[in-house]
RNA sequence: GCCCGGGUGGCGAAACUGGCAGACGCAAAGGACUUAAAAUCCUUUUCUCGGAAACGAGAGUGCGGGUUCGAUUCCCGCCCCGGGCACCA
């Protein structure tokens, strides 16, 4: 047959329009139970796709239409882009009507989608953006408002003055917003809607043992540090004279005979009755200080505060002060520095000349002698110079001492934990509504379960800054009390958009349950979740959330699992001018721009061939020309070889065998590494030798060769694979059939190609029969004729055989 | 500072368990086809030295050591890059 051009326009097209309304990807969920891959991420919906979710689709894509050609059922749903904000802030979020906006995008993804890929299970679909949606996540807050999970309390609140809203901790980067990266957080004191999450803290750390293993470590060891669990022990300075107690919290108990002060934060409550008027506005200064500063260069600074505090375990009067370096918001706000044992306090009592006592004696050294310390020496030692726990070490000392405090009354062992409450109030009009209502004279009262979904209103007029949009639709804030019926407002802010991604692979499960936010049951046969794969710019964010969810939705009985996934891969960020590429960034690279040149083929396969998944990319297009030649030639040389090709064929053996051996590799890859990049490469290889022995294949093996050829694309770039199972007169979707087994035998060389090294350098190959004799392979090398000018003068003082692999002459 | 990754040609990268470093692709150069161009096909390309050439020799996987017949791979020390955490008491 005469050869064809390779169009991919034609041939995406032709596919596309025949594959509208096929559902190949739905589960058969009476065979045996679909493995469940959930790819976290989305085509982007403003019509320009994010390629940051190519990859990660790509990846994703190729791996479960494997998994089916190997025979595995694989259920695999997309995650909605549960933020769903195309711009930079908050002002475009609050013009768009949002629920317009989601219909009018589901309808360009689908557009999209089926054009990149089309594994999407429609009937599953489910939109974070939906009222339907927005009922289960009321749902959640009211189960978690009944337990004492979400509670609401003034609190000082990182604020982005661009967002206009208020950010949880997770979302500050370098004090900065997560997507004004110029714009410094500014901390206010608002009434904040908040859940529970440090509740879940030692859980959330304990269960990581689950996920040994499945998890990638990196995630694992984030996670541990976002926690950030310390033990340690509490004890309160009492103020001379009032008595007043000033807990601290620190994890060496066992050095408090050598704090030589006492340090309070700047903003420490109690400095309103410590401090006078110049004192207090001292502290208001390293306050705002702090605020507008990497707080990583300030330098430490303090003042005295003239009152003074007894060391609950000597007696000792000491000193008490304001630091800049006591955060509030860590452990007690207080601290008692002890500088021979503390670097920080080291450095902040030698510059106040605030004595330095040691107090931990080095196991093998000797006791630090101050004047002439030059450093604090933080380690583990033996207690020295502390009343009764002299003597001890210091582990014996910290369990002794927190145990004394508490006999005592004025402490105890304490944990602390990095990791705060999670400030879901959000100012925007875009996000759930929280359905509380206040009323002047019941408080803070629920809507009742049958009024929701509260919904937003349709129209509304933008404010600008400071207070959400919502507060001015009266239609949707002044309701009647549902206790006492009596006027009251409804709750302006709404949820962060991360409680929608915290459960919405659930959701999937059940996408249209109108009774409950799914059936118990049918999680119960769907999870845990088998591969859930995603960024690793989630690690603390959406991925402690989702843990967190998970364990609350166990806890109020609607499931069983522990953990949403039991193994997570993490997709390497996609790098654009150094910086990683985002949406809120703007740095986003479209993917369409390949797509409309080279084709969806190409897009995706050029994504795949750039480097394996888990490593980042730095994002060029100059390779993408490469992939789309490698698909014309493939294309070319099917369709000119089909039903062609000569009686007998020179060459049908060694092609037959690098057939053979590609299928074994890519094989192994796709099963173990999922090196996508290295399994075209393999492919590449073998279309190679296919162009230099093509007039000596023989029209017996082409046809296998072709069929095969098609099959191991279908991963990748299923509509040329597709063209070709079509031109090869096969039937149905081609990564719809089973993925093509290598025969062993075919696989094996006919002989042994054999490594000659002298010294370990190469000077040579033989060829001989798999299974040669030592002595004689030995032999064969020593003779060689390239070998021997290398031996000439010289003396073998051993030789290594490694049976059909490598002959090694040691000379001397 | 602490905790993870990583460092291989001009570039993206390969090398499965310690056994031929640089597969595959990009880019570049040369050639074939063509009136010409595009497209396509073929060849060359780690560096240095020798040679007209086929070819040969040496060096080479961030740096310095070590283990080994043999190290990109294992061990020790250092440098650099990326990511995470960070006055966290």
């Amino acid at each position: 047959m005469p050869e064809k051009p390779y169009d991919h326009t034609q041939i995406e097209l032709k596919w596309h329009e025949r594959w509208q309304n096929a559902d190949f990807y739905q589960a058969e969920e009476n065979s045996a139970k679909p493995k469940f891959y959930v790819l976290e991420m989305l085509p982007y919906p403003s019509g320009t796709l994010h390629i940051g979710h190519i990859r990660n689709y790509s990846i994703g894509d190729a791996l479960a239409r494997y998994k089916w050609m190997r025979g595995f059922n694989v259920l695999h749903p997309m995650g909605w882009d549960a933020f769903g904000l195309p711009a930079e802030n908050a002002a475009i979020a609050n013009q768009r009507p949002p629920r317009e906006w989601t219909l009018q995008n589901i309808a360009a993804m689908k557009k999209t989608h089926r054009r990149f890929a089309f594994s999407y299970d429609w009937d599953r679909e489910v939109s974070t953006c939906e009222p339907e949606y927005y009922r289960w996540n009321q749902w959640f807050f009211l189960k978690m408002l009944e337990r004492g999970l979400a509670y609401r309390k003034k609190a000082l609140v990182n604020w982005c003055p661009k967002c206009a809203t208020v950010l949880a901790n997770e979302q500050v980067v370098e004090g900065c917003c997560w997507r004004h990266e110029d714009t410094a957080v500014e901390q206010r004191a608002l009434e904040q809607w908040f859940l529970k999450i440090t509740d879940y803290a030692d859980q959330l750390l304990d269960d990581m043992a689950q996920l040994e293993g499945g998890w990638p470590e990196r995630v694992l060891t984030m996670q541990r540090n976002w926690i950030g669990r310390s033990e340690g022990a509490e004890a309160d300075f009492k103020l001379a004279g009032t008595g007043e107690p000033i807990r601290v919290f620190t994890t060496r108990v066992d050095t408090i005979f050598g704090a030589t002060c006492v340090i309070v934060a700047p903003e420490h409550p109690l400095n309103g009755t410590l401090l006078d008027a110049e004192g207090q506005a001292r502290a208001k200064g390293m306050v705002d200080a702090r605020a507008n500063r990497d707080p990583g260069d300030i330098e430490k600074e303090g003042f005295f505060t003239g009152r003074y505090a007894i060391n609950p375990y000597s007696g000792e009067r000491v000193p008490v002060w304001v630091g800049n370096f006591v955060l509030m918001g860590y452990g007690t706000g207080a601290i008692m520095a002890v500088p021979a044992h503390d670097e920080r306090d080291f450095e902040f009592c030698r510059k106040y000349g605030i004595a330095i006592r040691p107090v931990i004696r080095p196991v093998d050294g000797e006791l630090a002698v101050e004047p002439g310390m030059q450093q604090s020496f933080t380690g583990d030692g033996i207690v020295e110079n502390s009343g009764p726990w002299s003597g001890l070490t210091s582990h014996v000392a910290r369990l002794e001492m927190s145990a004394f405090a508490e006999r005592n009354g004025f402490g105890q062992a304490a944990i602390t934990y990095r990791i705060k409450d999670w400030g879901i109030s959000r100012q925007r009009y875009w996000g759930t509504p929280i359905p509380v209502i206040h009323c002047a004279s019941c408080g803070v009262v629920p809507v009742p379960e049958e009024q929701l979904p509260v919904i937003l209103p349709d129209r509304i007029e933008i404010t600008g800054a400071g207070r959400s949009p919502l507060e001015n639709v009266p239609e949707f804030v002044n309701v009647a009390c549902p206790r006492c019926g009596a006027p009251a407002r409804r709750e302006t802010d709404t949820m962060d958009t991360f409680i929608d991604s915290s459960w919405y692979f659930y959701r999937y499960c059940d996408a249209h349950n109108g009774q409950m936010p799914f059936d118990p049951a049918k999680i119960a046969y769907w999870f845990e979740i088998d591969q859930y794969i995603g960024g690793v710019e989630h690690a603390i964010l959406h991925l402690i959330y989702s843990r967190f969810f998970t364990k609350v939705m166990r806890d109020i009985g609607l499931i069983r699992n522990s953990e949403p996934a039991r193994r997570l891969f993490t997709q390497g960020m996609v790098i654009a001018e150094g910086a990683k590429m985002s949406k809120s960034k703007g740095n986003v690279v479209s993917a369409d721009v390949l797509a409309e040149k080279f084709g969806a083929d190409t897009a995706r396969m050029f994504v795949l061939f750039a480097a394996p998944p888990e490593k980042e990319v730095d994002w060029r297009a100059e390779g993408a020309e490469g992939i789309s030649r490698f698909l014309g030639r493939v294309y070319r040389f099917a369709t000119r070889n089909v039903g062609q090709g000569p009686a007998a064929g020179s060459s049908d053996r060694k092609v037959l065998r690098k057939l053979h051996q590609t299928l074994a590799r890519i094989t192994e890859d796709f099963e173990t590494r999922w090196h996508f990049n290295s399994c075209i490469a393999r492919i590449m290889e073998l279309v190679n030798v296919l162009y230099a022995e093509e007039a000596n294949i023989s029209a017996a093996a082409m046809p296998e060769i072709l069929e095969k050829l098609a099959l191991m694309l279908a991963p990748f770039a299923p509509y040329v694979s597709q063209e070709i199972w079509e031109e090869l007169g096969k039937e149905g979707p081609a990564f719809r059939q089973s993925w093509p087994v290598f025969d062993p035998e075919l696989v094996k060389e006919d002989e042994a190609e054999i490594v000659v090294q002298v010294n370990g350098k190469l000077r040579g190959h033989i060829h001989a029969p798999f299974g040669t004799p030592k002595e004689e392979l030995e032999a064969r090398a020593l003779a060689g004729e390239r070998v021997r000018p290398f031996l000439a003068g010289k003396q073998v003082v051993k030789v290594i055989v490694v049976p059909d692999k490598l002959v090694n002459i040691v000379v001397k």
